[in-house]
DNA sequence: CCGGATCTGAACCCTCCTGTTTATACAGGC
DNA sequence: GCCTGTATAAACAGGAGGGTTCAGATCCGG
């Protein structure tokens, strides 16, 4: 075992191919994503393309894998578990919306979506690595809170979910179906705002 | 001018197709339906099928305008505006979650995301039928509500949404994602029982 | 029962895509 | 400078799907 990553993978370009499938993948999605567009994007030949990966189903989770690891990671510890919901829901919430506005966000929701049905095990790494995400990250701030007595909530996990989808309200279904494509940031610190002031007005003490 | 649809479509078995297509597309989405499957579905040839549409795009946008027209006739009118939120909300609430928990409307939900940086028109118009749709009945419900002092809400528009999203908590990604493919009744009850709660912690007087 | 419109089925063309193969170029270690 | 493993380009096989065509069956009004 001559390195420490312990996968079935081989070569060199590896990284390369994968970079470029994911490029390929997010904007046209995994049946309108040829292989030849994706070698020609990663600037490597299908020959090599296909010494990596046995299919493009294949490719195609290890794409979503990666990425939605990558984002986990990224995402993680955004929150100061010490400060008052008043500080953390703001900022949390602003996190979030930028993330779902993001290209990437949009990108990767729209494919999960789409592709679920037909790669079951992609729905459930997306949603640990979204709405999961969220649920782990939120709830246990919820308890630590709620011992300081700056919040009262019965049912942590759906009001981390209600929160998550208050921060979409107007602003992620006009995304989604295209309707507009940018979200200037007056109206996402509004939805941000409402959102914080809706759920204190529930659970704040 | 025979009758009164004057639309460019033509014979007979036209109703036919349409219901085939709607099946196909609707449980393979776009891509995957194949025009061969549709008329093999619809009971008729694909020479039929051909002469009614030009091509595979257009049966598809056609299918998606009949649906997105039927539910939205459906959706109208459930509310009783003279009654107060207490008892509006937990209805309207129940048909929302009823309607994007069923196979249609998650697979409509599903495709419409899917294509509709494809086919442009079709976001917008699934969007009428669906967040457009709740914004235009809870909005005058809202404004009435308020006149007789029940409701206290600057922005109407951002608060449908918000209850509207806030119905989905939980339950939405999980279906979308393929997680789980029946949510009970119990869950359905809890989200939209908690989703009012809130909505009235909020503006409710 | 007749005649024109409509429908049928099956073959067909063409394009595109996945996946394979082969002969060639190139790289770096010894 | 040679040798081995890797990358390349290009062509090819196999198949699927969209769209067309046409001779014949079928329907329906008159």
């Amino acid at each position: 075992m001559p390195d420490g990553t312990a996968e079935i993978r081989k070569g060199r370009k590896f990284d390369q191919v994968l970079d470029g499938a994911t490029e390929i993948f997010m904007t046209e999605g995994f049946e309108r994503a040829s292989v030849d567009e994706i070698a020609r994007r990663a600037n490597v030949s299908k020959a090599t393309l296909y010494s990596y990966f046995p299919d493009k189903r294949l490719l195609f989770v290890e794409v979503m894998k990666r990425e939605c690891e990558r984002r986990a990671k990224e995402a993680e510890d955004f929150i100061d578990k010490s400060f008052p919901p008043k500080q953390v829901l703001p900022l949390a919430g602003r996190v979030l919306v930028d993330f779902f506005l993001s290209e990437f966000g949009q990108q990767s929701f729209r494919m999960s979506i789409a592709e679920s049905g037909k790669f079951k095990e992609l729905g459930q790494r997306f949603y640990d690595a979204g709405p999961g995400l969220i649920e782990r990250e939120l709830v246990p701030y919820f308890e630590e809170a709620e011992e300081r007595g700056e919040l009262r909530i019965e049912d942590k996990i759906l009001a981390a979910h209600q929160f998550a989808e208050l921060c979409k309200a107007r602003i992620f279904p006009m995304t989604m179906l295209h309707i507009k494509d940018d979200i200037p940031e007056g109206e996402r610190a509004t939805v941000v705002s409402e959102a914080v002031k809706m759920f204190l007005a529930r659970y704040g003490t």
